[in-house]
DNA sequence: GTCCTGACGAGTA
DNA sequence: GTACTCGCCAGGA
């Protein structure tokens, strides 16, 4: 594996609970500002469980991939919800509160 | 070994 | 405002 992966990896680990992170904020964080792709590739390919908390990952917009691997949206759903993050009516994280700030 | 596809995002038409 | 294309890397067939 490329350290793009571990790269990845390394950055949705120190994502704090209550905050998510977009695909794009990821590969930006990494400096793969255009692999936003293979962020989400990543995660799917090489989840490590319970290390990797997939769940905190969504779109730029707030919502997740259509075909999720948890067991459903709801599932994330309701992770999120348990760690405080706010839904939209759209059924959107919140991510005007909920998103990651690097310090 | 090569070709194709895959959890995205931003820019352009 | 919506639709399409390009960019990028890695893994599987």
């Amino acid at each position: 594996m490329g350290q793009f992966n571990e790269q990845v990896y390394e950055v949705v680990k120190q994502i704090p609970p209550g905050r998510v992170a977009s695909y794009g904020q990821v590969a930006r964080m990494i400096g793969r500002p255009r692999n936003a792709r293979f962020v989400g590739f990543a995660l799917h390919s090489n989840p490590q469980p319970g290390i990797i908390p997939c769940h905190r990952v969504v779109f730029k917009d707030g919502s997740l991939a259509p075909g999720f691997a948890f067991g459903g949206p709801e599932a994330q759903r309701a992770l999120l919800e348990q760690e405080g993050i706010q839904f939209l009516d759209d059924g959107r994280v919140d991510m005007e509160q909920c998103c990651w700030e690097v310090y």
